[in-house]
DNA sequence: GCTTTACATTGACGTTACGTAAACGTTTAT
DNA sequence: ATAAACGTTTACGTAACGTCAATGTAAAGC
Protein backbone atom coordinates (compact mmCIF):
# COMPACT_ATOMS: atom_id res chain seq x y z
CA UNK A 1 0.00 0.00 0.00
CA UNK A 2 1.21 3.80 -0.96
CA UNK A 3 -0.02 6.82 -0.48
CA UNK A 4 0.57 10.17 -2.00
CA UNK A 5 0.37 13.13 0.39
CA UNK A 6 -3.21 13.45 0.65
CA UNK A 7 -4.34 9.96 0.82
CA UNK A 8 -1.78 9.36 4.14
CA UNK A 9 -3.59 12.65 5.70
CA UNK A 10 -7.22 11.80 5.18
CA UNK A 11 -5.82 8.24 6.82
CA UNK A 12 -4.70 9.78 9.47
CA UNK A 13 -6.99 12.70 9.94
CA UNK A 14 -3.91 15.80 9.86
CA UNK A 15 -3.51 17.93 6.69
CA UNK A 16 -0.67 17.60 3.83
CA UNK A 17 0.57 20.55 5.04
CA UNK A 18 1.48 18.63 8.32
CA UNK A 19 2.95 15.74 6.10
CA UNK A 20 5.32 18.30 3.86
CA UNK A 21 6.69 20.09 7.21
CA UNK A 22 7.45 16.78 9.18
CA UNK A 23 9.20 15.76 6.14
CA UNK A 24 11.14 19.28 6.15
CA UNK A 25 12.45 18.74 10.28
CA UNK A 26 13.07 15.53 9.13
CA UNK A 27 10.67 13.98 11.71
CA UNK A 28 9.08 11.66 8.78
CA UNK A 29 10.67 11.35 5.26
CA UNK A 30 8.70 9.48 2.55
CA UNK A 31 9.53 6.17 1.54
CA UNK A 32 10.38 7.47 -2.06
CA UNK A 33 9.77 10.66 -4.09
CA UNK A 34 8.31 9.50 -7.14
CA UNK A 35 9.57 10.86 -11.28
CA UNK A 36 7.24 13.84 -10.40
CA UNK A 37 9.04 14.94 -7.38
CA UNK A 38 5.89 13.69 -5.55
CA UNK A 39 6.02 11.95 -1.73
CA UNK A 40 5.18 8.38 -1.51
CA UNK A 41 4.62 6.53 1.45
CA UNK A 42 4.79 3.14 2.66
CA UNK A 43 3.23 0.55 4.96
CA UNK A 44 6.28 1.49 7.45
CA UNK A 45 5.84 5.76 7.10
CA UNK A 46 2.00 5.02 8.23
CA UNK A 47 3.04 3.16 10.94
CA UNK A 48 5.43 5.38 11.94
CA UNK A 49 2.71 8.06 11.64
CA UNK A 50 0.64 7.12 13.95
CA UNK A 51 3.60 6.75 16.60
CA UNK A 52 4.32 10.31 16.03
CA UNK A 53 0.78 11.25 16.41
CA UNK A 54 0.25 9.00 19.80
CA UNK A 55 3.11 11.20 21.22
CA UNK A 56 2.00 14.36 20.00
CA UNK A 57 -1.94 13.68 21.37
CA UNK A 58 -0.03 13.66 24.84
CA UNK A 59 1.71 16.70 24.40
CA UNK A 60 5.52 15.62 23.63
CA UNK A 61 6.79 18.49 21.33
CA UNK A 62 7.53 17.19 17.93
CA UNK A 63 11.87 17.61 18.32
CA UNK A 64 11.52 15.14 21.44
CA UNK A 65 9.00 12.73 19.19
CA UNK A 66 11.63 12.71 16.97
CA UNK A 67 14.43 11.84 19.78
CA UNK A 68 12.11 8.86 20.84
CA UNK A 69 11.81 7.49 17.69
CA UNK A 70 14.94 7.81 15.49
CA UNK A 71 17.11 7.33 18.84
CA UNK A 72 16.68 3.94 19.30
CA UNK A 73 18.41 4.24 22.96
CA UNK A 74 16.30 7.23 24.07
CA UNK A 75 14.82 6.63 26.83
CA UNK A 76 10.90 7.01 26.65
CA UNK A 77 10.16 6.50 30.04
CA UNK A 78 11.97 8.99 31.06
CA UNK A 79 11.24 11.41 28.75
CA UNK A 80 7.52 11.21 29.12
CA UNK A 81 8.33 11.77 32.80
CA UNK A 82 9.92 14.75 32.05
CA UNK A 83 6.88 16.12 29.94
CA UNK A 84 5.03 14.77 32.59
CA UNK A 85 6.66 17.47 35.14
CA UNK A 86 5.61 20.22 32.36
CA UNK A 87 2.35 19.39 32.18
CA UNK A 88 2.45 19.92 36.12
CA UNK A 89 3.89 22.93 35.77
CA UNK A 90 1.64 24.25 33.17
CA UNK A 91 -1.52 23.43 35.65
CA UNK A 92 0.01 24.94 38.54
CA UNK A 93 0.67 27.87 36.61
CA UNK A 94 -3.09 27.57 35.30
CA UNK A 95 -4.31 27.51 39.05
CA UNK A 96 -2.71 30.46 40.30
CA UNK A 97 -3.99 32.36 37.04
CA UNK A 98 -6.98 31.11 37.50
CA UNK A 99 -6.94 31.99 41.34
CA UNK A 100 -6.07 35.61 40.47
CA UNK A 101 -8.46 36.48 37.91
CA UNK A 102 -11.36 35.16 39.95
CA UNK A 103 -10.42 37.34 42.54
CA UNK A 104 -10.07 40.04 40.80
CA UNK A 105 -13.61 39.06 39.19
CA UNK A 106 -15.40 38.80 42.72
CA UNK A 107 -13.65 42.65 43.33
CA UNK A 108 -14.66 43.98 40.47
CA UNK A 109 -18.06 42.64 40.05
CA UNK A 110 -18.62 43.42 43.76
CA UNK A 111 -21.91 40.30 43.52
CA UNK A 112 -20.65 39.27 46.60
CA UNK A 113 -21.43 41.15 49.51
CA UNK A 114 -18.50 41.82 51.10
CA UNK A 115 -18.60 42.87 54.35
CA UNK A 116 -16.67 45.82 55.70
CA UNK A 117 -14.16 43.53 57.08
CA UNK A 118 -13.49 41.02 53.56
CA UNK A 119 -13.33 44.05 51.75
CA UNK A 120 -10.77 45.44 54.22
CA UNK A 121 -8.87 42.12 54.53
CA UNK A 122 -9.08 42.02 50.68
CA UNK A 123 -7.41 45.30 50.96
CA UNK A 124 -4.86 44.58 53.27
CA UNK A 125 -3.82 41.41 50.76
CA UNK A 126 -4.07 43.81 47.90
CA UNK A 127 -1.04 46.15 49.74
CA UNK A 128 0.98 43.07 50.11
CA UNK A 129 0.71 41.58 47.00
CA UNK A 130 1.27 44.37 45.19
CA UNK A 131 4.26 45.20 47.59
CA UNK A 132 5.71 41.31 46.91
CA UNK A 133 5.32 42.29 42.89
CA UNK A 134 7.01 45.38 43.24
CA UNK A 135 9.80 45.22 45.52
CA UNK A 136 9.68 41.30 46.63
CA UNK A 137 12.84 39.94 45.51
CA UNK A 138 15.19 43.26 46.25
CA UNK A 139 13.48 43.68 49.93
CA UNK A 140 13.95 39.36 50.37
CA UNK A 141 17.94 39.72 49.16
CA UNK A 142 18.30 43.10 51.30
CA UNK A 143 16.27 41.95 54.59
CA UNK A 144 15.77 37.90 54.53
CA UNK A 145 12.45 36.21 53.68
CA UNK A 146 12.44 36.22 58.02
CA UNK A 147 12.26 40.23 58.22
CA UNK A 148 9.88 40.27 55.26
CA UNK A 149 7.58 38.04 56.25
CA UNK A 150 7.12 39.18 59.24
CA UNK A 151 6.51 42.52 57.96
CA UNK A 152 3.76 41.12 55.57
CA UNK A 153 2.55 39.29 58.76
CA UNK A 154 2.00 42.40 60.44
CA UNK A 155 0.24 44.01 58.08
CA UNK A 156 -2.27 41.41 58.15
CA UNK A 157 -2.75 41.68 61.82
CA UNK A 158 -3.53 45.32 61.58
CA UNK A 159 -7.71 46.90 62.26
CA UNK A 160 -8.21 48.56 60.01
CA UNK A 161 -8.16 51.97 62.51
CA UNK A 162 -4.34 50.88 62.87
CA UNK A 163 -4.32 50.51 58.51
CA UNK A 164 -6.37 54.08 58.12
CA UNK A 165 -3.54 55.45 60.65
CA UNK A 166 -0.60 54.49 58.88
CA UNK A 167 -2.12 55.59 55.47
CA UNK A 168 -2.67 58.64 56.86
CA UNK A 169 0.73 59.04 58.58
CA UNK A 170 2.29 57.67 54.94
CA UNK A 171 0.48 60.63 53.38
CA UNK A 172 2.11 63.01 56.02
CA UNK A 173 5.42 61.76 55.72
CA UNK A 174 5.25 62.80 52.23
CA UNK A 175 3.64 66.59 52.95
CA UNK A 176 6.48 67.28 56.12
CA UNK A 177 8.74 65.94 53.51
CA UNK A 178 7.72 68.07 50.68
CA UNK A 179 8.19 71.23 52.75
CA UNK A 180 10.89 70.23 54.51
CA UNK A 181 12.20 69.96 50.80
CA UNK A 182 11.37 73.55 50.18
CA UNK A 183 13.72 74.86 52.83
CA UNK A 184 16.76 72.68 51.56
CA UNK A 185 17.89 71.78 55.21
CA UNK A 186 18.05 67.98 55.63
CA UNK A 187 18.99 68.97 59.58
CA UNK A 188 16.17 71.64 59.89
CA UNK A 189 13.33 71.11 62.26
CA UNK A 190 10.84 70.10 59.70
CA UNK A 191 12.91 67.85 57.69
CA UNK A 192 13.58 65.77 61.16
CA UNK A 193 9.88 66.20 62.05
CA UNK A 194 9.57 64.09 58.20
CA UNK A 195 12.71 61.77 59.55
CA UNK A 196 10.58 61.48 62.56
CA UNK A 197 7.28 60.72 61.05
CA UNK A 198 8.39 58.17 58.63
CA UNK A 199 10.23 56.62 61.62
CA UNK A 200 6.95 56.18 63.59
CA UNK A 201 5.25 54.89 60.02
CA UNK A 202 7.75 52.10 60.14
CA UNK A 203 6.56 51.11 63.46
CA UNK A 204 3.23 49.63 61.53
CA UNK A 205 5.23 47.62 59.31
CA UNK A 206 8.54 46.73 61.53
CA UNK A 207 8.41 44.32 64.46
CA UNK A 208 11.40 46.04 66.09
CA UNK A 209 12.82 49.40 65.17
CA UNK A 210 16.45 50.04 64.46
CA UNK A 211 18.58 52.93 63.46
CA UNK A 212 20.48 50.79 60.96
CA UNK A 213 17.39 49.43 59.79
CA UNK A 214 16.36 52.79 58.93
CA UNK A 215 19.32 54.58 57.67
CA UNK A 216 19.63 51.17 55.46
CA UNK A 217 16.42 51.78 53.65
CA UNK A 218 16.85 55.64 53.26
CA UNK A 219 19.64 54.77 51.23
CA UNK A 220 17.64 52.14 49.50
CA UNK A 221 15.37 54.57 48.49
CA UNK A 222 17.78 55.98 46.60
CA UNK A 223 19.66 53.22 45.06
CA UNK A 224 16.36 51.60 43.57
CA UNK A 225 14.37 53.06 41.57
CA UNK A 226 11.03 51.80 42.45
CA UNK A 227 11.17 53.54 45.76
CA UNK A 228 13.05 56.54 43.95
CA UNK A 229 9.82 56.82 42.23
CA UNK A 230 7.60 56.76 45.03
CA UNK A 231 9.28 59.63 46.91
CA UNK A 232 10.10 61.54 43.36
CA UNK A 233 6.85 61.49 42.17
CA UNK A 234 6.09 65.16 43.99
CA UNK A 235 9.02 66.58 43.06
CA UNK A 236 12.66 65.19 42.15
CA UNK A 237 15.38 65.07 44.55
CA UNK A 238 12.78 64.38 47.56
CA UNK A 239 14.38 60.42 47.78
CA UNK A 240 17.59 62.15 47.80
CA UNK A 241 16.62 64.62 50.85
CA UNK A 242 14.87 62.24 52.65
CA UNK A 243 17.73 59.77 52.92
CA UNK A 244 19.88 62.75 54.06
CA UNK A 245 17.36 63.86 57.04
CA UNK A 246 17.34 60.35 57.79
CA UNK A 247 21.20 59.80 58.13
CA UNK A 248 20.64 63.02 60.13
CA UNK A 249 18.19 62.23 62.38
CA UNK A 250 20.23 58.01 63.12
CA UNK A 251 23.25 59.82 63.24
CA UNK A 252 24.48 57.09 60.86
CA UNK A 253 26.79 57.12 58.06
CA UNK B 1 8.91 62.82 37.31
CA UNK B 2 9.85 61.40 33.35
CA UNK B 3 11.88 58.23 32.18
CA UNK B 4 14.08 56.92 29.29
CA UNK B 5 13.09 53.32 28.70
CA UNK B 6 15.19 52.00 30.69
CA UNK B 7 14.46 53.70 33.52
CA UNK B 8 10.88 53.09 33.06
CA UNK B 9 11.85 49.27 32.57
CA UNK B 10 13.76 49.09 35.79
CA UNK B 11 11.16 50.60 37.63
CA UNK B 12 8.60 48.23 36.16
CA UNK B 13 10.78 45.15 36.31
CA UNK B 14 10.42 44.77 32.34
CA UNK B 15 12.99 45.14 30.17
CA UNK B 16 13.58 48.20 27.40
CA UNK B 17 12.56 45.51 24.48
CA UNK B 18 9.09 44.98 26.13
CA UNK B 19 8.61 48.82 26.26
CA UNK B 20 9.81 49.35 22.52
CA UNK B 21 7.44 46.58 21.50
CA UNK B 22 4.26 48.04 23.45
CA UNK B 23 5.10 51.00 21.68
CA UNK B 24 5.28 49.29 18.39
CA UNK B 25 1.48 47.36 18.62
CA UNK B 26 0.11 50.75 19.91
CA UNK B 27 -0.20 49.53 23.29
CA UNK B 28 2.03 51.86 25.47
CA UNK B 29 3.24 55.15 23.85
CA UNK B 30 5.80 57.08 25.32
CA UNK B 31 4.83 60.87 26.55
CA UNK B 32 6.92 62.15 23.74
CA UNK B 33 9.82 61.96 22.00
CA UNK B 34 12.76 63.96 22.34
CA UNK B 35 15.53 65.73 19.94
CA UNK B 36 17.88 62.62 19.81
CA UNK B 37 14.45 60.35 19.34
CA UNK B 38 14.28 59.40 22.60
CA UNK B 39 11.37 58.13 24.08
CA UNK B 40 10.32 59.46 26.91
CA UNK B 41 7.60 58.39 29.51
CA UNK B 42 5.72 61.03 32.46
CA UNK B 43 3.55 59.65 35.14
CA UNK B 44 0.52 58.86 33.22
CA UNK B 45 2.11 56.32 31.01
CA UNK B 46 3.90 54.62 34.40
CA UNK B 47 0.20 53.94 35.76
CA UNK B 48 -1.14 53.17 32.60
CA UNK B 49 2.19 50.44 32.23
CA UNK B 50 0.88 49.45 36.29
CA UNK B 51 -2.34 48.26 34.65
CA UNK B 52 -0.70 46.99 31.15
CA UNK B 53 1.39 44.39 33.50
CA UNK B 54 -1.66 43.79 35.80
CA UNK B 55 -3.80 42.46 33.38
CA UNK B 56 -0.64 40.31 31.93
CA UNK B 57 0.24 38.59 35.18
CA UNK B 58 -3.75 37.20 35.31
CA UNK B 59 -2.76 35.76 31.65
CA UNK B 60 -4.62 38.07 29.53
CA UNK B 61 -2.78 38.95 25.79
CA UNK B 62 -1.92 41.96 24.74
CA UNK B 63 -4.45 42.46 22.57
CA UNK B 64 -7.28 42.30 24.34
CA UNK B 65 -5.88 44.37 27.81
CA UNK B 66 -5.19 46.81 24.69
CA UNK B 67 -8.86 46.63 24.37
CA UNK B 68 -9.47 47.07 27.67
CA UNK B 69 -7.53 50.01 28.55
CA UNK B 70 -7.96 51.95 24.86
CA UNK B 71 -11.82 51.64 24.85
CA UNK B 72 -13.21 52.78 27.78
CA UNK B 73 -16.98 51.32 26.68
CA UNK B 74 -14.70 47.81 26.54
CA UNK B 75 -16.57 45.13 29.22
CA UNK B 76 -13.18 44.18 31.65
CA UNK B 77 -15.76 41.91 33.70
CA UNK B 78 -17.30 40.35 30.76
CA UNK B 79 -12.99 39.99 29.05
CA UNK B 80 -11.82 38.61 32.13
CA UNK B 81 -14.93 36.15 32.20
CA UNK B 82 -14.16 35.21 28.68
CA UNK B 83 -10.76 34.98 30.11
CA UNK B 84 -11.62 32.76 32.83
CA UNK B 85 -12.86 30.22 30.47
CA UNK B 86 -10.10 29.87 28.06
CA UNK B 87 -8.12 29.26 31.14
CA UNK B 88 -10.41 26.64 32.26
CA UNK B 89 -10.67 25.29 29.22
CA UNK B 90 -6.73 24.81 29.21
CA UNK B 91 -6.66 23.38 32.17
CA UNK B 92 -9.34 20.60 31.03
CA UNK B 93 -7.23 20.14 28.07
CA UNK B 94 -4.08 19.93 30.10
CA UNK B 95 -6.01 17.52 32.75
CA UNK B 96 -6.63 15.03 30.06
CA UNK B 97 -3.28 14.70 28.79
CA UNK B 98 -1.40 14.48 31.77
CA UNK B 99 -4.16 11.81 32.44
CA UNK B 100 -3.37 10.38 29.28
CA UNK B 101 0.63 10.53 30.07
CA UNK B 102 0.55 8.85 33.61
CA UNK B 103 -1.46 5.97 32.06
CA UNK B 104 0.97 5.62 29.18
CA UNK B 105 3.62 5.58 31.68
CA UNK B 106 1.83 3.09 33.75
CA UNK B 107 1.91 0.86 31.08
CA UNK B 108 5.03 1.46 29.54
CA UNK B 109 6.93 1.31 33.06
CA UNK B 110 4.58 -2.07 33.95
CA UNK B 111 5.85 -1.07 37.53
CA UNK B 112 2.31 -1.36 38.72
CA UNK B 113 1.57 -5.07 38.77
CA UNK B 114 -1.75 -5.28 36.76
CA UNK B 115 -3.48 -8.24 37.08
CA UNK B 116 -4.73 -9.95 34.17
CA UNK B 117 -8.61 -8.67 34.66
CA UNK B 118 -6.99 -4.89 34.81
CA UNK B 119 -4.70 -5.64 32.34
CA UNK B 120 -8.15 -6.83 30.29
CA UNK B 121 -9.75 -3.76 31.13
CA UNK B 122 -7.12 -1.57 30.02
CA UNK B 123 -7.36 -3.19 26.43
CA UNK B 124 -10.81 -2.76 26.16
CA UNK B 125 -10.49 0.64 27.03
CA UNK B 126 -7.74 1.32 24.44
CA UNK B 127 -9.31 -0.65 22.13
CA UNK B 128 -12.56 1.72 22.47
CA UNK B 129 -10.10 4.97 22.85
CA UNK B 130 -8.35 4.04 19.17
CA UNK B 131 -11.29 3.43 17.62
CA UNK B 132 -13.12 6.76 18.70
CA UNK B 133 -10.10 8.56 17.73
CA UNK B 134 -9.48 7.01 14.33
CA UNK B 135 -13.01 6.95 13.66
CA UNK B 136 -15.54 8.39 15.84
CA UNK B 137 -16.39 11.71 14.22
CA UNK B 138 -17.23 9.86 11.46
CA UNK B 139 -19.36 6.82 13.27
CA UNK B 140 -21.17 8.94 14.99
CA UNK B 141 -22.34 11.03 11.93
CA UNK B 142 -23.47 8.08 9.83
CA UNK B 143 -25.08 6.18 13.28
CA UNK B 144 -25.69 8.47 15.59
CA UNK B 145 -24.21 9.15 19.19
CA UNK B 146 -26.52 6.39 20.32
CA UNK B 147 -25.33 3.56 18.85
CA UNK B 148 -21.59 4.21 18.96
CA UNK B 149 -22.15 4.63 22.82
CA UNK B 150 -24.06 1.19 23.04
CA UNK B 151 -21.27 -0.43 20.84
CA UNK B 152 -18.85 0.92 22.97
CA UNK B 153 -20.58 -0.16 26.50
CA UNK B 154 -20.93 -3.42 24.63
CA UNK B 155 -16.87 -3.45 24.26
CA UNK B 156 -16.89 -2.81 27.85
CA UNK B 157 -18.63 -5.41 28.98
CA UNK B 158 -17.29 -7.84 27.18
CA UNK B 159 -15.68 -11.03 29.25
CA UNK B 160 -11.97 -11.71 27.97
CA UNK B 161 -12.72 -14.93 26.44
CA UNK B 162 -15.66 -13.08 24.49
CA UNK B 163 -12.64 -10.90 23.48
CA UNK B 164 -10.36 -13.00 22.53
CA UNK B 165 -13.16 -15.04 20.49
CA UNK B 166 -13.83 -11.45 18.91
CA UNK B 167 -10.18 -10.83 18.13
CA UNK B 168 -9.86 -13.95 16.58
CA UNK B 169 -12.92 -14.14 14.34
CA UNK B 170 -11.86 -10.71 13.58
CA UNK B 171 -8.17 -12.44 11.86
CA UNK B 172 -10.13 -15.31 10.10
CA UNK B 173 -13.04 -12.89 8.37
CA UNK B 174 -9.47 -11.24 6.90
CA UNK B 175 -8.04 -15.13 6.35
CA UNK B 176 -11.12 -16.14 4.44
CA UNK B 177 -12.08 -13.17 2.49
CA UNK B 178 -8.52 -13.21 0.97
CA UNK B 179 -8.93 -16.67 0.16
CA UNK B 180 -12.34 -15.65 -1.67
CA UNK B 181 -10.55 -12.83 -3.15
CA UNK B 182 -7.94 -14.94 -5.19
CA UNK B 183 -11.17 -17.22 -6.13
CA UNK B 184 -12.50 -13.78 -7.68
CA UNK B 185 -15.54 -13.97 -7.46
CA UNK B 186 -17.89 -12.03 -4.79
CA UNK B 187 -21.07 -14.56 -4.90
CA UNK B 188 -18.65 -17.44 -4.57
CA UNK B 189 -19.08 -19.96 -1.35
CA UNK B 190 -15.18 -18.84 0.24
CA UNK B 191 -16.70 -14.74 -0.11
CA UNK B 192 -20.11 -15.66 1.28
CA UNK B 193 -18.57 -17.11 4.10
CA UNK B 194 -16.25 -14.55 4.71
CA UNK B 195 -19.66 -12.35 4.85
CA UNK B 196 -21.11 -14.44 7.17
CA UNK B 197 -17.95 -14.22 9.33
CA UNK B 198 -18.25 -10.71 9.48
CA UNK B 199 -21.69 -11.08 10.31
CA UNK B 200 -20.50 -12.86 13.64
CA UNK B 201 -18.06 -10.51 14.02
CA UNK B 202 -20.29 -7.97 14.19
CA UNK B 203 -22.29 -9.72 16.52
CA UNK B 204 -19.51 -8.71 19.56
CA UNK B 205 -20.18 -5.20 18.36
CA UNK B 206 -23.75 -4.29 17.64
CA UNK B 207 -26.71 -4.72 20.30
CA UNK B 208 -28.79 -5.69 17.20
CA UNK B 209 -27.87 -6.98 13.62
CA UNK B 210 -29.26 -5.88 10.43
CA UNK B 211 -28.86 -6.12 6.39
CA UNK B 212 -29.20 -2.43 5.98
CA UNK B 213 -26.29 -1.73 8.43
CA UNK B 214 -24.48 -4.41 7.59
CA UNK B 215 -25.17 -3.26 3.63
CA UNK B 216 -24.42 0.34 4.95
CA UNK B 217 -21.42 -0.14 6.83
CA UNK B 218 -19.56 -2.63 3.82
CA UNK B 219 -20.36 0.68 1.94
CA UNK B 220 -18.40 2.86 4.17
CA UNK B 221 -15.10 0.43 4.57
CA UNK B 222 -14.84 1.60 0.83
CA UNK B 223 -15.70 4.92 0.85
CA UNK B 224 -13.91 5.83 4.02
CA UNK B 225 -10.17 5.58 3.60
CA UNK B 226 -9.02 4.61 6.79
CA UNK B 227 -11.54 1.67 6.74
CA UNK B 228 -10.13 0.89 3.06
CA UNK B 229 -6.80 1.08 4.18
CA UNK B 230 -7.61 -1.58 7.08
CA UNK B 231 -8.99 -4.16 4.74
CA UNK B 232 -6.54 -3.63 1.96
CA UNK B 233 -3.37 -3.39 3.96
CA UNK B 234 -3.09 -7.51 2.80
CA UNK B 235 -3.99 -6.57 -0.35
CA UNK B 236 -5.33 -3.79 -2.26
CA UNK B 237 -9.33 -4.71 -3.41
CA UNK B 238 -10.30 -6.40 -0.70
CA UNK B 239 -12.22 -3.61 0.47
CA UNK B 240 -14.43 -3.27 -2.42
CA UNK B 241 -14.52 -7.53 -2.80
CA UNK B 242 -15.97 -7.13 0.99
CA UNK B 243 -18.47 -4.61 0.26
CA UNK B 244 -19.76 -6.88 -2.84
CA UNK B 245 -19.80 -9.86 -1.05
CA UNK B 246 -21.91 -8.56 1.56
CA UNK B 247 -24.63 -6.67 -0.88
CA UNK B 248 -24.70 -10.39 -2.05
CA UNK B 249 -25.07 -11.87 1.56
CA UNK B 250 -27.41 -8.95 2.50
CA UNK B 251 -29.32 -9.36 -0.68
CA UNK B 252 -29.44 -5.45 -1.10
CA UNK B 253 -28.81 -3.01 -3.07
C1' DG C 1 -6.90 14.64 -28.09
C1' DC C 2 -8.23 18.32 -25.34
C1' DT C 3 -9.95 20.61 -21.40
C1' DT C 4 -11.30 20.81 -16.84
C1' DT C 5 -10.52 19.41 -12.31
C1' DA C 6 -7.92 17.65 -8.65
C1' DC C 7 -3.71 17.19 -6.66
C1' DA C 8 1.33 17.72 -6.37
C1' DT C 9 5.45 20.84 -5.69
C1' DT C 10 8.32 24.76 -3.53
C1' DG C 11 8.61 29.15 -1.54
C1' DA C 12 7.20 32.63 1.66
C1' DC C 13 4.55 35.18 4.97
C1' DG C 14 1.58 35.16 9.39
C1' DT C 15 0.80 33.72 14.05
C1' DT C 16 2.65 35.52 19.99
C1' DA C 17 5.48 38.26 22.83
C1' DC C 18 9.21 39.26 23.06
C1' DG C 19 15.10 37.72 23.07
C1' DT C 20 19.03 38.68 20.80
C1' DA C 21 22.23 40.78 17.82
C1' DA C 22 23.90 44.04 14.43
C1' DA C 23 24.97 48.61 13.04
C1' DC C 24 25.02 53.08 14.43
C1' DG C 25 23.97 57.66 16.96
C1' DT C 26 23.79 60.12 21.97
C1' DT C 27 24.73 61.05 26.72
C1' DT C 28 27.53 60.62 30.68
C1' DA C 29 31.68 59.78 33.24
C1' DT C 30 36.42 59.82 33.68
C1' DA D 1 39.12 63.09 24.41
C1' DT D 2 37.67 58.81 24.87
C1' DA D 3 35.26 55.00 26.64
C1' DA D 4 31.20 53.20 28.77
C1' DA D 5 26.52 53.11 28.92
C1' DC D 6 22.61 54.11 26.81
C1' DG D 7 19.48 55.22 22.92
C1' DT D 8 17.71 54.12 18.04
C1' DT D 9 16.00 51.00 14.01
C1' DT D 10 16.14 46.69 11.46
C1' DA D 11 15.62 42.05 11.39
C1' DC D 12 16.00 37.17 12.43
C1' DG D 13 14.44 33.36 15.70
C1' DT D 14 10.93 30.93 18.38
C1' DA D 15 6.53 26.15 17.54
C1' DA D 16 3.79 23.99 14.55
C1' DC D 17 1.73 24.48 11.24
C1' DG D 18 -2.33 27.63 8.15
C1' DT D 19 -2.71 29.95 4.20
C1' DC D 20 -1.81 31.93 -0.09
C1' DA D 21 0.74 32.15 -4.66
C1' DA D 22 2.82 30.42 -8.67
C1' DT D 23 3.41 26.46 -11.18
C1' DG D 24 3.84 21.56 -12.70
C1' DT D 25 1.32 16.68 -12.99
C1' DA D 26 -2.40 13.15 -13.04
C1' DA D 27 -6.96 11.74 -13.67
C1' DA D 28 -11.41 12.14 -15.59
C1' DG D 29 -14.86 13.71 -18.74
C1' DC D 30 -16.08 15.20 -23.53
Amino acid sequence: MEYTVQQLAKLAGITSRTLRYYDEIGLLKPARVNASGYRIYGPKEVDQLQQILFYRELGVDLETIKQILTSPSFDDVQALKQHREKLLAERRRLEALIANVEKTLLAKEGRIIMSDKEKFEAFKQQLIDENERKYGKEIREKYGDEQVNKSNEKVKNMTQAQYEEATKLGEEVLRVLHEAFLTGDPAGELAQKAADLHRQWLGYFWDHYSKEAHAGLAQMYVDDERFKAYYDKKQSGMAEFLRDAIFIYTGKK
